[in-house]
DNA sequence: GATCGTATTATTGTCAACAATCCGAGGGTC
DNA sequence: GACCCTCGGATTGTTGACAATAATACGATC
């Protein structure tokens, strides 16, 4: 047979798509941290019945982007500052060592290559004058890198980091100008993994991570103490307990606006 | 008002214990890889309807725990010496993290005391010849030591990948003997941390995942290249995207058996 | 006037039945 | 004998309805 490349026509469960659109607009802020799901409208904006949309949200419960109150509703979680901190944090840890794994694995050319790709488009998007398609390729290009490193479970990982990225930056309310500063950071990075500068690699994501924070949360450091998190996790660390004792909640802040796309 | 700490009454909700039952199923090699979960079997066990199962298991393929195959049942995933090296590699990265906002974050005395009750665990396990026991406090060991670094996305992934370590240990077939060189180990480590010798700390926890990969892969390093996983994720990375082409699968190749302990 | 108790209403949690799909067995045909 | 088609059984996917719970509004009481 000369054709070899043919993939499974297996196509995702319903749950799986439903979670990867929730996932979407909670990213790009069109659910902003708060708010709640109601079932009765998701569902019907789905066009399908409660039950798979209730398998999909309790997906987005364990990756933690949903927060499970008993008998109240699913809620977009909350992004305070201790939050933005242990995401920035997260990142720089997940991707060194993607960074690591590509570098000794022998990975180095074809992740530049992948990489120069998203860098392009980037780049274009930034020309004309496109902030939300440059955002868009900043976020692959993350993507893309942690992916080169061939570890599904830092790739897996590092998409639910990304969605929280994207849920700062649209919290923050920040327009997210990619500056070329911004650009010329990334295509650093390439020319390291490309270079076999495996050290510097590492200090150039250390520092981009420090960027990112310092841009969402002036005055703060990666390497610092960190803000103290208002309220520190259990021990036990519960995917979803509810530990917010009191909350004077109004019933519904706002119905899911666009979810579909 | 004197009492100052109590805690919410919320419970969890039944998805969420399902999930955690399932997940210490999995973990202790009751439900080995690649075994199917009917539904019907396991909603009769756990006494409640199909549905909240449905919703627990859908965490699980989240986590990556399952995989889901469309009109055909959800498995435990099957663990290939890249999964091995792969899980560890993470755990290597996590760890490390979590190890740097300790000692960074003035969190070491806490987070030593913490330790060094477990550790007393694991010692009187070891001395009574109990292995189960030791197994135990080894996993609590590396939750806890997740854990006090004060970053909620670390102790959630560290969660899933202790789940995983177990698997592979139970999968194959290793009875686990905790010897006192692994009690030392760990002893070597919360010294480190209350000693403030953080660059030593990573090098005990980098050798440690070192030990952990060459007791169950011999002949394999965390540093080399790694094994060549036999199907290389997809850069789109679907969480439950089932990529395995051709399966002469068994209908059913175990049955739960015992997932409600 | 403020507080407590009660009824209402909307939402979530759960369930059992229906529909769709897949696997395997059996029989027929070449 | 090998291959194809068809049928039966079993499992998953989905749905709508019912039960349980919590928030709100209203009225009674001190």
């Amino acid at each position: 047979m000369a054709l070899a490349e043919l993939q499974p026509v297996n196509r995702d469960s319903t749950a799986a798509i439903i979670a990867e659109q929730l996932r979407a607009a909670i990213m790009n802020g069109s659910l902003p941290p708060g708010t709640q799901l109601g079932e009765v409208d998701l569902a019907a904006k789905f066009q399908v019945s409660r039950g798979p949309l209730r398998e999909a949200m309790q997906r987005l419960v364990q990756e933690g982007l949903l927060r499970s109150e008993r008998h109240r509703g699913l809620f977009v979680i909350d992004l305070e500052p201790a939050d933005v901190f242990d995401i920035y944090t997260t990142r720089n840890a997940i991707e060194q060592a993607a960074a690591t794994l590509i570098m000794r694995g022998g990975r180095a050319e074809q992740a530049a290559g992948a990489l120069e790709e998203v860098l392009a488009e980037m780049r274009a998007a930034v020309r004309r004058g496109d902030p939300h398609a440059a955002s868009d390729a900043d976020s692959r290009f993350h993507e893309v890198l942690v992916a080169a490193s061939g570890s599904r479970r830092l790739t897996r990982m590092a998409r639910t980091l990304l969605t929280e990225t994207g849920m700062c930056i649209a919290a923050l309310q920040r327009t997210y100008e990619v500056p070329d500063a911004q650009v010329a950071e990334h295509t650093g990075i390439v020319d390291a993994i490309r270079g076999g500068r495996e050290s510097l690699l590492l200090k150039l994501i250390d520092s981009h991570m420090e960027d990112g924070i310092r841009r969402l949360l002036p005055g703060y450091s990666l390497h610092g103490p960190g803000p103290e998190p208002s309220e520190p996790p259990s021990s036990a660390g519960a995917a979803d307990a509810p530990a917010r004792p009191a909350r004077p909640r109004t019933r519904r802040r706002s119905a899911a606006r666009k979810p579909a796309g």
